[in-house]
DNA sequence: AATATTATATACATTTATAAATAAAATTGA
DNA sequence: TCAATTTTATTTATAAATGTATATAATATT
């Protein structure tokens, strides 16, 4: 496990998976993250993020049962771990304190 | 301009300029962010970091006048655009928003 | 069989990390 | 004085990690 900390795209799908619980799969994080950042959001970059976040131990999966609704394959099912949390935490925290720093004047720039 | 948000390292970056206001450069820059997150960081992937964001509009340099201490080169200095300190809002904004919908079981995790 | 839904694989682009080279300016000391 | 040295800084080159797009596969419904 090389890079220590997450990146910018992988960080908003650690919180999109914490936000979905149960639910959180490459289709319904696409869409949950398309609809907080209001960007459109390519399922293949979702999928891409979520197996690195699982091998970096980010993120555990497990399969669900097929779909009710029409067709497709399996879903897989993704969690935060608890390193995971840690992650998001961190990176969290240590912006908060830099923008905690910013002068004023900066922050009211507009 | 393509990629129209920060990358993890670029946003640190802009946050390490910021408040360093009228004394970011290179090395302080570096310094800054090594003392606010403890890791270590490579003088060169700042100072590409750096001519990237400035050529994305969210940064502009001068130079400063040559050291006064001992020897070395002029200082470049930066400081962030209007463009820079919105581009850091929005990405706060949206994690913020993000961290408030996580369950609360999620976020005691330790 | 055609369609809808989902996952996976592959390829390529951009960003970040690392190391080494180059440049500029002040000090040192003959 | 002035060339060598020291200090400070930027630039360049390359590798690795991360981000994005496209193509392919699997499975159920209509």
């Amino acid at each position: 496990m090389k890079g220590t900390y997450l990146g910018e795209f992988e960080e908003i799908v650690l919180l999109a998976v914490g936000i979905l619980r149960d639910e959180a799969y490459g289709v319904s994080i696409r869409n949950e993250i398309e609809s907080q950042t209001g960007r459109p959001v390519n399922i293949g970059a979702v999928h891409t993020a979520l197996h690195r976040l699982e091998a970096k131990g980010y993120l555990k999966s497990r399969f669900g049962e097929a779909t009710e609704i029409r067709g497709g394959k399996r879903k897989r099912l993704f969690v935060l771990t608890p390193y995971g949390v840690k992650a998001l935490k961190l990176a969290q925290q240590v912006r908060s304190q830099m923008w905690a720093q910013l002068p004023k004047v900066v922050f009211h720039q507009k």
